[in-house]
DNA sequence: TTTTAGCACTCCGTTTCTTCGAGTGCTAAT
DNA sequence: ATTAGCACTCGAAGAAACGGAGTGCTAAAA
């Protein structure tokens, strides 16, 4: 059964209602304010919109919160996108004009903007470091036996590693050793080095093969194994909505969100689509069957390397969101290309 | 005036108790449980107690709580030092054993270990690497115009800046300036590195004064600016204690911890004491008027480069925070030594 | 046929009242 | 000096009473 426009407009009604005050909205308080019809059409909807499934009731006598589903219907067709002020967007804007020290910084700044400015909690995925190409290795003695392994790609992100060295392999062979490697490898994906090397061997590298495999291949584990792939950013904003005013509530809510790996996971499977949302107990994530998580991918070179996104209760501002996700998605982007005007 | 015996130990044992039942203590509970004293004898000597301000009445007809001046008295006279079972240092030492990757790894690793042995919230202060000594510093170039520099000390630890580069200068010559300043600077205090710099350029490096000048510059102050200095862990653990059962009280926690800059001058400034107690009030932290805050410094070489501390209700169990501080510094000490076998 | 006013009813949140008991201070006996 | 005894205090927890927002249903109005 189709919905006709009246009980559209109450439903929208309702969950603009429900967003802003998260307590009941009742018929009477609808009519009041700016619907043209009766306290008691409304009720008759309203009955018709919960055996629908739209609407829930808490108990008998109370208003109606919407369901998961109404919120669907809501984020897929009746949401109206939202506006920024100009205020807003030169704010979000200036996130991006500062800290402009690379990669990582700039991600991390961005966290933080969308957890200020949403007052939601954010989470930023670290670009996927498998799909960049190599620019430059370089391999930094600490101490006999040790070196600093520093890698750095086109999108200029960097990544350092402690490796083991055989002990008879000076500073001079690292420096060159690096170089051979920046020097063959230059421009290839990250995710292609190692195994295009076991086929490639030649040259000064053929001496230090062992090494060399053992390098590569330390190199790509701890890429996936690290944990600070992840960039969260306001979780305790979520303390100020009632919806967590238990302390349980709030723990279990923290405690998810702190699960980095399980962020990245979310995230990374996200980033293959320009905009997700998901609603309540659509989320695969144990802890998050109260909220909501909208996400956008950003690009690099127009690949996808990446997601960022906010947490919010399902009575999220989804409209509101959803812009300011687009507007950081645009500043990200016109940010990292200019991390990357080709030589 | 002094206290007796009796009283020290009736004061003493109200302390344990409060500190494992977080509510009020009363005289019958006392003497039922091993006090060879009857309950009205224990009264009187808790009336004069708390006229001497060891203790105080939430109400009149309700138990006694320690005061600040009780734990103070505490910590410093009465507490008796607790032994971890061997599965709890087992349990430690394995912290340490695993993620032997770097100075940073080993310290994450340090603050996850302190959270989740003593259930209260930890804080871990990277190392100042002012005070350590220059062992390389490498320049590799990102794009025209720009080029990442990592600086590694003695300690291992190792610091990734972006710079701006003058556009004239090529890889090959970041390559060689980064081996003369590694040549020339070698073993220096990182603090000491910049202002030596303005009166002994020479050599290849005058060429580039200006450009060397500026690097160095943006090192340094670089450093003191990377929020990134103090590694927290187990922020959450506080929401299970009766004391942040309310949510407000949990936020303005949550807040305060996740201020790294104060956090990290709380730390530093407790790096120059071996171990520091500090009670409630006794803090300067805004936030932490109801907590109280331990920490143990840890060297590298013998010279003191930080501290890391365990952050918990007054009530904490300080007999068992100390002794698992004092683990851990030991055990701290042991790995970061190992960094730095001199060649 | 659709909308709306009217009304009885429900049920939650709040407030008020009561009860219960742990704990106290004081006094008198040991 | 210590302790048993006792009257008293006061908060926490439970019970009862209340108010009001909101509902569903019915019957009148459009």
């Amino acid at each position: 059964m189709e919905l006709d426009q009246r009980k559209l407009q109450i439903l929208r009604a309702i969950v603009d209602e429900y967003i802003l005050s998260a307590s009941p909205v009742g018929s009477k308080a609808l009519s009041q304010s700016g619907m043209k019809w009766s306290s008691a059409t409304i009720r008759n909807e309203m009955a018709d919109l919960e055996t629908l499934g739209y609407l829930a009731q808490p108990h008998t006598s109370a208003g109606r919160i919407p369901s998961e589903k109404a919120y669907r219907l809501y984020v897929d067709q009746m949401m109206q996108r939202a506006h920024l002020s100009d205020e807003e967007s030169k704010l979000l804007y200036g996130y991006f004009r500062e800290h402009v020290h690379g990669v990582d910084a700039v991600l991390r700044s961005t966290a933080k903007a969308l957890s200020e400015i949403t007052h939601y909690t954010a989470v930023v995925m670290m670009p996927d470091i498998g799909v960049n190409r190599l620019k430059h290795l370089q391999l930094i003695p600490l101490m006999p036996g040790k070196a600093l392994a520093v890698v750095v790609t086109d999108a200029g992100v960097s990544q350092n590693t402690v490796i083991d060295v055989p002990e008879d392999i000076g500073p001079e062979e690292l420096d060159r050793i690096s170089k051979a490697i920046t020097a063959r490898f230059s421009d290839c994906r990250m995710s292609t080095v190692s195994s295009k090397l076991v086929r490639e061997l030649g040259g000064e590298l053929s001496a230090r093969a062992d090494f060399v495999e053992s390098l590569l291949l330390t190199l790509c584990e701890n890429q996936s194994s690290d944990r600070r792939m992840v960039e969260l950013s306001g979780a305790t904003n979520m303390l100020e909505y009632p919806e967590y005013s238990d302390v349980n509530k709030a723990k279990t809510f923290l405690a998810t969100v702190e699960q980095k790996d399980s962020m990245y996971r979310m995230l990374k499977k996200a980033s293959s689509m320009e905009f997700t949302v998901t609603i309540g107990s659509e989320n695969e994530q144990e802890g998050f069957q109260d909220c909501s998580v909208v996400t956008a991918s950003y690009r690099v070179n127009g690949t996808p390397v990446g997601s960022f996104g906010v947490i919010g209760p399902t009575r999220m501002d989804y409209a509101r969101v959803l812009s300011i996700l687009k507007n950081v998605q645009t500043n990200l982007g016109t940010v990292l290309q200019s991390f990357l005007k080709e030589e």
